[in-house]
RNA sequence: GGCGGCAUAGCCAAGUGGCUAAGGCGACGGUCUGCAAAACCGUUAUUCCCGGGUUCAAAUCCCGGUGCCGCCUCCA
């Protein structure tokens, strides 16, 4: 399989093709303090999907997918609720886990948790430290944002629109220990009650940016291929990505940005503090993960959608249409891949069109040729891990 | 204000210069059934937000306008 692969960059507002043999893969996990929703699972599984697709094809893809059990959302959830934040933490990633596996999206080949990667995060915001792009202030470490010109390529906001919006807004930060509004923190000192860790400026933990920073280049090298999430990380977290690391290593960080689009209900971003979240572990006791992973493939990953129940029922019908049509045919067909399979192929390169390949994928089940069937399983389960089995 | 995206039937949506504008949901008609549901068959846009332009030919390209939406230190 030549495994061709035209993916949307960030970067360049462009399609680009992901040429590597062997590639790295992080995407950004979930803060465990809540339950995975549907947007949460759009995002995965649509990284599931460019995973299984670039294995198909023979490369070697390193996933990385990491957790930051320790941050403000984290600690916030434990005193309102009274639970140990570690036991919180460890308690909603199972929970995150189950629905991933339910979902049949495959674990990455490592999941770092933050708190595993003190020492890393520390010798980078010594070395930034050092260099004079971050400075301390009463136990805090701050990222100087004006030391940084390019600080913000990524979200294209120029640094003076990003600082007359914050003034405009009134929206100055709190933080009076800050030279600059846009400064951003990377390590915080202790507060009372709060877990900690000893460091050159004191008692203290990490800020909310620099673990992907930390976690991303100790498992995949201080240069990679691709780095993935949510788009609504794209300002400010991959922008303080690149500043932090960059700055750290003198290298470029990340050469492709893929993100994804959000999912709403009832018009808003599903988000927590709204509460229209519609849950994963929900839907998967209503219809099977076959159906859920159909349903969250029929929308393109770069585009907001808003989720409509009704879509369960025509998810639910292309399931039964596949398992009725495909039930006897052979998943391990490769001449009929090549025979049958190169339009649904042809749309997964295509910046990982889900929604077209899904329109190849019923017509050949609907075929009248054997082969063109088995080519659909083989694609279903291999590229778009449907599992044929589950109920 | 900056940046980005989108406007195609009741709804979701494909389409990236040329056969009769995919598909799904819903609705309606039918087959089946004691009735209903399910399933299956059929019908459902002379037209693609508006105004210009390019072209033999545009939903598709260009210019202008209008409307909607997202992000902008909680967020996948």
């Amino acid at each position: 399989m030549n495994g061709e692969l035209r993916l949307y960059n960030t970067a360049s507002l462009q399609k680009e093709t992901v040429g590597e043999r062997e590639l790295g893969l992080y995407v950004c996990g979930v803060t465990p303090y809540d339950t995975t929703h549907l947007g949460h699972a759009f995002t995965y599984t649509a990284f599931d999907v460019l995973v299984r697709y670039l294995r198909f094809c023979g490369r070697r893809v390193t996933y990385v997918r990491n957790i930051t059990d320790i941050d403000d959302d984290v600690l916030l959830r434990a005193h309102s609720t009274g639970v140990d934040w570690k036991e919180l933490g460890d308690r909603e990633y199972a929970k995150f886990a189950e629905d991933m596996r339910r979902l049949n999206n495959l674990p990455p080949e490592v999941e770092p948790r933050a708190t595993g990667h003190i020492p890393e995060i520390l010798r980078i915001t010594e070395e930034l430290v050092r260099s004079g792009l971050a400075y301390e202030k009463d136990g805090c470490v701050y990222f100087e944002v004006k030391k940084y010109p390019q600080f913000g390529r990524l979200c294209r906001l120029s640094y003076v629109a990003q600082l007359d919006l914050a003034n405009e807004r009134g929206n100055f930060p709190a933080d009076p220990l800050k030279r600059d509004p846009l400064d951003f923190v990377l390590w915080q000192a202790k507060k009372d009650g709060e877990p900690s860790w000893p460091s050159p400026w004191g008692e203290g933990r990490p800020g909310w940016h620099i673990e992907c920073s930390a976690m991303s280049m100790r498992y995949l090298g201080d240069s990679f291929a691709l780095h993935g999430g949510g788009d609504d990380l794209i300002f400010p977290h991959h922008d303080a990505e690149i500043a932090q690391s960059e700055n750290f290593t003198g290298k470029p960080f990340v050469r492709h940005w893929a993100h994804t689009g959000m999912v709403f209900c009832g018009r808003h971003k599903m988000s927590k503090s709204l509460g229209n979240m519609v849950f994963v572990s929900e839907l998967l006791d209503k219809i099977p993960a076959d159906a859920l992973r159909l349903l969250l493939l029929s929308h393109h990953y770069r585009s907001a959608w808003n989720f409509e129940p009704r879509e369960l029922i025509a998810a639910r019908r292309l399931t039964r249409l596949l398992r009725e049509r495909l039930a006897d045919a052979d998943p391990e067909d490769e001449s009929a891949i090549e025979e049958h399979g190169a339009a649904f192929l042809e749309a997964t390169a295509d910046d990982l069109d889900t929604p077209r390949a899904l329109l190849e994928l019923r017509e050949m089940a609907e075929g009248g040729v054997a082969a063109e069937r088995r080519a659909a399983r083989a694609l279903a389960e291999r590229v778009l891990g449907l599992n044929f089995d589950l109920k």
